[in-house]
DNA sequence: TAGTGGTCTAGACCACGGC
DNA sequence: CCGTGGTCTAGACCACTAT
């Protein structure tokens, strides 16, 4: 057999759900049938369920059956990669403007991911301040976002105010550009992975499905000297998010060309 | 029992990973082994190796044995967000700049996805021409990224050349500028999904794994009619490469403030 | 030829939710 | 109680490769 049965079943199933004749939501052939009408075992037939919900196409529950996921693809919320600012300080993200905290945010000191540590410039096992919270649309129970603030600790003996519950109007970035005077910038880069358990169930995404996590820097540079103030990560379902920004044109690349 | 055994046999041999007493690079215990080792059937063995390969820990092949994968889980690839200009024309990737095409590129009529026909303003039934090739850097044999390039018909209609397999030096965005004599604007849009049959096989990425895509949109705007020339989708695995760029400050953000 | 990963089956069993 | 997804087994078989 060139291809194995059980992708051979996946592949028809997977095409008759791109080809609308399983409609999103609606409920499917139970194993056992899947497995008669492909003359497959229900071990092989199972088989190929379980390549479909990790590619995130169904989902199957327990003596629920199994249901074709709806996925809101079309609604995919953009980010706009634009720091703005209104009456309570910078914000990142026009849509989610009037999000509120989920549940109580919490701070500590912690060691950062690797990654991270390495943006923050401090030792990898090094202790360093973090803020949690997890932040969704008003009136919603379920977070649509997490996010951590990560400070490296010679900010917080330099400017304790940072580490405080309340850090006043305009929030840590106010008291950084008052301290330093100067401003901050910011960069973003982004990635996926699988959601961990965190995740799975704060956001209510399904196991093994992607989160997108947005890491932003924020760094001042008083008197030249460049530093790093924050690192933020905030992750979201993959699926329901899409991060966009403009692309600019290096002076390699200017118009019109010579 | 609350943990199924495959699960139970897959976090131990995860844990031996991480905790380094298998190194990358190792061979393992043959499947037969590690199913007499834990006290369970080979089919059952096998499974724990499957999901291991599909978080991309392990590598298996038929007759040959499985090794520890040595994952460039640190060294993740940051892609720039800006367009350069060298000799050949327009690029969007100075780590990606001497890439080849990995296998023959092909070209033809097709209906684009959803997404992808609401961005390039055409009916989602309608068909557009596409391009698509599998990138890697030079002397791999596996590709790194896949890279499909929609047009409308109306631009192959008022200018051919962008459909032909030799487009001039430049490519087509230098055809596009050249037709329309203003410069083109891109934007970029990431999101994640799991990974599909396509990208599993020619990514190798395991199952289920996110992939990341890139979204750039190419438009022009003569005599101030905005117009949607290109849709570019790149997918890579999320896991070895991270998309960074700068943010911008609004003009509700300047500094110094107020 | 022997050993490897990989496939497949038939049938047993389990946990859970709805009836 | 029954039907559901999910687990597990023992054993057969296959394709490939190193020897």
């Amino acid at each position: 057999m060139a291809e194995p049965a059980h992708r051979r079943v996946a592949d028809a199933i997977r095409a008759a759900i791109e080809r609308g004749e399983l409609e999103p939501g609606a409920r499917m052939s139970t194993v056992q049938q899947l497995a008669d009408l492909h003359g497959v075992s229900k071990e092989t037939a199972h088989r190929a369920v379980r390549s479909l919900v990790a590619e995130g196409l169904i989902t199957a529950t327990r003596s629920r059956g199994m249901y074709v996921r709806n996925r809101p693809r079309e609604r995919v919320i953009v980010r706009d990669r634009t720091v703005y600012r209104d009456e309570l300080g910078y914000f990142f993200d026009r849509s989610a403007q009037d999000w509120r905290a989920i549940g109580t945010p919490t701070r500590g000191q912690t060691v950062a991911p690797a990654h991270v540590a390495d943006m923050l410039e401090v030792g990898r096992e090094e202790v360093v301040f973090a803020r949690d919270r997890a932040m969704g649309p008003p009136g919603s129970t379920t977070a649509s976002q997490l996010s951590t603030s990560y400070l490296p600790m010679w900010l917080l003996t330099e400017l304790p105010v940072v580490g405080k519950a309340q850090t006043g109007s305009g929030g840590i970035y106010d008291r950084i550009e008052e301290h330093f005077q100067v401003p901050i910038e910011w960069s973003e880069m982004v990635y996926g992975r699988p959601a961990n358990d965190e995740e799975v169930a704060k956001l209510g995404i399904g196991e093994g499905l992607p989160v997108l996590v947005v890491t932003r820097l924020a760094a001042v540079a008083p008197g030249g000297r460049r530093q790093v103030v924050e690192i933020n990560e905030t992750r979201m379902s993959a699926e329901e998010f899409a991060v966009a920004y403009p692309v600019q044109r290096d002076a390699s690349a200017a118009w019109p060309r010579a």
